[in-house]
DNA sequence: CTACGAGTTCAAGCCAACTTGAGGTCAAGA
DNA sequence: TCTTGACCTCAAGTTGGCTTGAACTCGTAG
């Protein structure tokens, strides 16, 4: 089988030629040579992708996963580096599923105003200590779509407080 | 006397004052004066910092936050924006504990190498397949909506997606 | 009155992971 | 041969959420 030139990567893997000239530049991938200006690279560079798309979809950088993916094509993954990661993972986890509880019950809180609901208030307290905040290492930010915004609910009350 | 200046915000709330600057400047915050050059913030600011936090925990952007914190300190909460968010952390946390899974048995995994564990293989298809990457955010503009639509796991295959 | 220290403004920098733009080069087709 | 169009290189731009630096302005202690 003939060494894949760039496009071809590109169109087989999904990931865009600027991405590969990138990872090449990073040190993740490494071309063959070239065909014309048309870099080539080995066949397995697939299989390498698909491992760097795995390390980058479980929290690993590209720096971390440039020293892991030594060199050569098969990865030295070290199992206590694996684990801890899997850890990380955890505790993000952990993270985010208390705010999908919190978001939930707040969406279903039948409080007339949230800041009146219990359950709000102590997420808030929790906030307020800084207990929410990611511990720095990788953020897995979510977005969707933003539905049309309410005018504010009527501004009845004063600004509320507390303290 | 009553309001505290940006510094005692600061400590108090442990949010550094060059993020309550920022804040103020972004529309987050709104100080209510000044003494001398120090800004003083409602005593209100310090739940409105801590809904701030929470939000950010949830996955919410700083844009998100001011919309619904409209000018007022009452968050102007939409229970299907609210839904919306925790459908989407829902889904993030699924993709994050199959992460987890994955690299936990890659970590106990007996196979002489990785690369012939057929769990482990089985991630590395899904990830050449692009199935387990951090869905686009996606706002207001339609249009490219088709994209994605991976259905479990059928390794059938076509590529080409992104962009 | 003067110096000082801590706040202020505004602009720029940082990080990650890419993307985009300007201008260069190459192989192949008319 | 010349043109074309795709890929090339290198530099700079992007996004989000802040931080940092330089230069400036106060209120207050001395």
């Amino acid at each position: 089988m003939k060494d894949p030139d760039i496009v071809e990567v590109a169109r087989q893997s999904g990931v865009p030629a600027s991405t590969l000239r990138f990872y090449e530049e990073k040190g993740l991938v490494a071309s063959v040579g070239r065909r014309g200006l048309k870099r080539l690279f080995d066949p397995g560079i697939f299989e390498r992708l698909a491992l760097i798309s795995l390390a980058r979809a479980s929290g690993f950088s590209l720096d971390e996963i440039r020293d892991m993916l030594a060199a050569d094509g098969r990865p030295s993954f070290d199992r206590a580096l694996l684990t801890a990661k899997a850890e990380e993972l955890d505790q993000t986890i952990e993270r985010l599923i208390a705010m999908r509880e919190g978001l939930r019950h707040a969406a279903a809180c039948p409080a007339p105003s949230l800041m009146e609901c219990p359950t709000f208030r102590r997420m808030l307290r929790l906030a307020g200590a800084g207990a929410l905040e990611q511990p720095p290492k990788q953020t897995f930010k979510a977005e969707q779509v933003i539905a049309p915004a309410l005018p504010a609910a009527a501004p009845s009350a004063g600004s509320a407080r507390r303290r």
